[in-house]
DNA sequence: CTATAATTTCAGTAATTACTGAAAATTCAG
DNA sequence: CTGAATTTTCAGTAATTACTGAAATTATAG
C-alpha cells in the first residue's frame, strides 16, 4: 500500500513527534496512518506501508492499544485483524489524558501523599514538605478539575472555551446576583467539588 | 551534601518519572533537588548530592534552564554560580506548558496548516484532510483556551477550577438573563475571541 | 482433531541516548 | 594583562531503547 505525499508527511511529523512524548517513531507513524485511513487496515498492510517488520507492528499495535487509541475489528471473511482510530477526536483526546494521568501524574500524587505523612527531622524536611505540599495541591486541583471537565458535552465545553478568559466576567455576574439575592460570600459556593 | 530519605524519596521518584516525559533520570533528579532545597545551589553541590560528573550536571542545568525551570543567582565573595527553582508553583506550571507547547504542539499545527492549504489529489486526500482540520480545529481551540487562561489571576483560576463542572450553571443562568434582557441568542455573545 | 493462517514472544543486534573525563573556553580577582 | 577558578564542550564509551527474524503460540477453517 503506498501513501499520498499528504499522508507520508503527516506520518513522518508523527514519526518524528513521537518520541518528544514518550512514544516512539514505531508508534507514532502507525498511529498517524490508522488517523488519517479512511478504512481500517492489518497489521500487514501497516508493514508493508511503513517498511516495519511485521513483529514490530505488533508491539506497536499492542502499545496503541494500551493507551486505548485503537479500535478493533474484523471483516467479513477474512481472518485477520482490522485496526482503526476512533473517529471522534474528543474521545480520543480524553484518552490520551487519562491514560497519561495514570502512568504520570497518579504515581506522583501518591508519592507527595506518603511524603507529607512523614514526621519532618529536620527543617530542611520542614521545608521540603512545605514545597511538596505546594506541588501536590496544584496537580491535585488540575487533575480533579480536569476530571470535572471531561465530563462535559464537547459542545459545552467548546462552548465555554470560546469563551476564553470571559468566564470570569460570569463569576463577577454571579458574585453579584448573590449580594443581590442575600448578600452570602460567593466562598462558600465555590469551594468544595459536587 | 547528604540528603534526608525524606528529600531522597522525592529526587529519585522525579528521576524514574523524568524518563516518562521526554526529560532524562539526570535533569529529573537535578530538577527535585533544587526544587526541594531550602537554599541556592552550585553545580558542584549538586553533582556531589546526586553522584553525577560535573560535566552531566552543567548539561542537565542547561536543559533545564531551556525549559525555564531554574533561576540563577551569585552569592556575595563566590565566583561560582547557584541555581534554584521557582517558588511560584503556578509559574513553574505555566513555564512548563508554554515550552511543551512550543515545541510539541506548534510545529504539528504548522505541518497541519501546510496540510489543508495542500489541493487534494484523491478521494484518500480529501479524507485525510477532513480528519486533519477536526485535529486541528481541537488543537487550536484547546491552546488558544489555554493560552487566554493563563493570563488569569492564580486565585481566580483556582476559584475557576474549584467549580468543576458548575461552570455549566453559570452558562446557564447568563442565558436566562440574556432572554429576559432582550431574546438575543448566547451564541453571538459566546464566539469569537477577545 | 488437523493443518494452516495469523499473531505474539523473545533473544540477539542495531540504533539511539546518556554519561564521563579530559581538554578547551570563559570568567574574574588581583 | 595573568593565572587560577569555574564552566562548557566533546569524543569516546556505557546504558538503554528500538527493531528484527525465527520460533512459539493462538485461532479457526475444513
Amino acid at each position: 500500500m503506498n501513501l499520498t505525499p499528504l499522508a507520508q508527511n503527516f506520518v513522518l511529523h508523527f514519526g518524528e513527534m513521537g518520541s518528544r512524548w514518550g512514544i516512539n517513531r514505531t508508534v507514532g507513524q502507525i498511529y498517524a496512518l490508522l488517523y488519517v485511513s479512511g478504512r481500517p487496515l492489518n497489521a500487514d498492510d501497516i508493514a508493508e506501508t511503513l517498511n516495519f517488520s511485521r513483529s514490530n507492528v505488533s508491539m506497536g499495535l499492542k502499545e496503541l492499544e494500551s493507551w486505548r487509541l485503537t479500535r478493533l475489528q474484523h471483516l467479513p471473511n477474512d481472518r485477520r485483524e482490522y485496526f482503526s482510530a476512533p473517529d471522534d477526536v474528543w474521545a480520543i483526546f480524553r484518552s490520551l489524558a487519562e491514560e497519561r494521568r495514570k502512568r504520570e501524574i497518579d504515581p506522583t500524587l501518591s508519592m507527595l501523599r506518603d511524603a507529607l505523612m512523614a514526621i519532618p527531622s529536620s527543617d530542611e524536611d520542614r521545608h521540603a514538605q512545605r514545597r511538596m505540599k505546594e506541588m501536590h495541591d496544584l496537580i491535585e486541583l488540575t487533575t480533579m478539575w480536569f476530571n470535572d471537565v471531561q465530563k462535559l458535552e464537547p459542545d459545552t465545553l467548546k462552548q465555554l472555551m470560546k469563551m476564553g478568559t470571559r468566564v470570569t466576567a460570569l463569576l463577577e455576574m454571579k458574585d453579584k446576583l448573590k449580594m443581590v439575592a442575600g448578600g452570602r460570600s460567593s466562598k462558600s459556593d465555590a469551594d468544595g467539588q459536587a
